[in-house]
DNA sequence: GCAAATTTTGACCGATTGGACAAACGTTAG
DNA sequence: CTAACGTTTGTCCAATCGGTCAAAATTTGC
């Protein structure tokens, strides 16, 4: 009974709040968790640091609302895997969109990152849960591509880490990519030629042999 | 003339600098280089912290000479690609020799990472230079192959940036890794299995088409 | 237009941090 | 043995950090 009815938010929350949002996404993904203070946060929110502490209470608050979100549209490629589709194309298709994510949201996938190196303090129970049921699922329809001939055998869990490396490091390490790659060949068109290289990697490979 | 002789170093001098960077590894793999303080390292290497900047002045200093030591290690594999082999033997190889140290020198992949995750602040002219000269030479090195046709036709540096996007994930995501396998197929196994996998996925994938 | 509620600010606090320093303690070469 | 040098420690400091608080400014509902 005792349950206090949250006050609804205010059309001002609401617009800080993403705000805020927005601008811890920049700083914690550059600089990790305990690489950022909440001044940064603040500075790049466009507001006072006691000010940003009227929307958020404490620094883990901001983290973990980021994190949340993250989470939703980073598993939902994978939860789009289907079965109803041809293997091929529908692993093409994950692929795809695994690296525009990469491409279009390197800020995610580092804060992703930088939790995941730190050893997962925060969102460890969920891989242990949500990922991992999520990725036997899948590990399962690929296993029936695999009995009825369509793809080539192999083991589908590290077949799903290999597409979240190989694409997620266009995010992750953009830096070395850019660098190693030079002026001419790092610009713009890297996605491109990444993402030719890994549909022959995958596609083609997984092809079944003729 | 200036030059003054820097002091020869004393032998507790040798093995309490060793005794540091053992420890900042060791902590600063796992927080990060803002999220370590100097008093854990020097907890960790049993010593107290004004006893530590005895030997290293600044904490940068400590990260430097680590990020140093890395470095050469951590490019001794592909320097070892040669032209003189096998083509595919040569590929096993290199793969074969990046998982092992991913899975022996787990701590050296999490820090490298950390700092490429940050925007690589202190190794970008190398990563510029050294780097990109040395992978360059790689790759001209698998071009050859493949005009050969030795092995197919693709992008000599994405197909590196994919063999060391794949197989660092396996120390740098080791959490997720587990998380995902589960306690069975998450233990000491899972390291030949990846093997197992990549070896498939890229030998097998790169054969000239018979 | 006005009272209540919300938002913003400046001043402040205790804890932690990287680092300085001189004094005390060991070690070593002659 | 001892003087010179190398090592260790306790104490201290200024800067930065996450976070509080009350008061001021603003917005909102009526």
């Amino acid at each position: 009974m005792d349950t206090k009815a949250p006050r609804p938010r205010t059309r001002i929350q609401t617009e800080k709040r993403e705000l805020i949002l927005e601008a811890a996404l920049e700083v914690f993904s550059a600089h990790g968790f305990r690489g950022s203070t909440i001044d940064q946060i603040a500075e790049a929110a466009g507001m006072s640091k006691p000010n940003l502490l009227y929307y958020f209470r404490r620094k883990e608050e901001i983290h973990e609302t980021l994190m949340q979100r993250l989470l939703d549209t980073w598993l939902a490629p994978l939860k789009e895997l289907d079965d109803i589709g041809d293997p091929l194309t529908e692993l093409r298709s994950y692929i795809r969109r695994k690296l525009e994510m990469a491409r279009d949201f390197p800020r995610e996938s580092r804060l992703f990152a930088n939790e995941i190196l730190q050893g997962a303090p925060r969102i460890k129970p969920m891989l242990e849960g949500e990922l991992k049921s999520l990725v036997d699922e899948k590990a399962e329809v690929i296993k029936g591509w695999m009995r009825a001939g369509k793809i080539v055998k192999t083991d589908p869990w590290h077949l799903i880490f290999s597409i979240w490396a190989t694409t997620q490091h266009y995010a992750d390490f953009d830096v070395q990519v850019r660098a190693v790659l030079g002026p001419n060949r790092g610009g713009d068109g890297r996605f491109e030629d990444a993402a030719r290289f890994l549909e022959q990697l995958f596609v083609d490979g997984l092809k079944p042999k003729g």
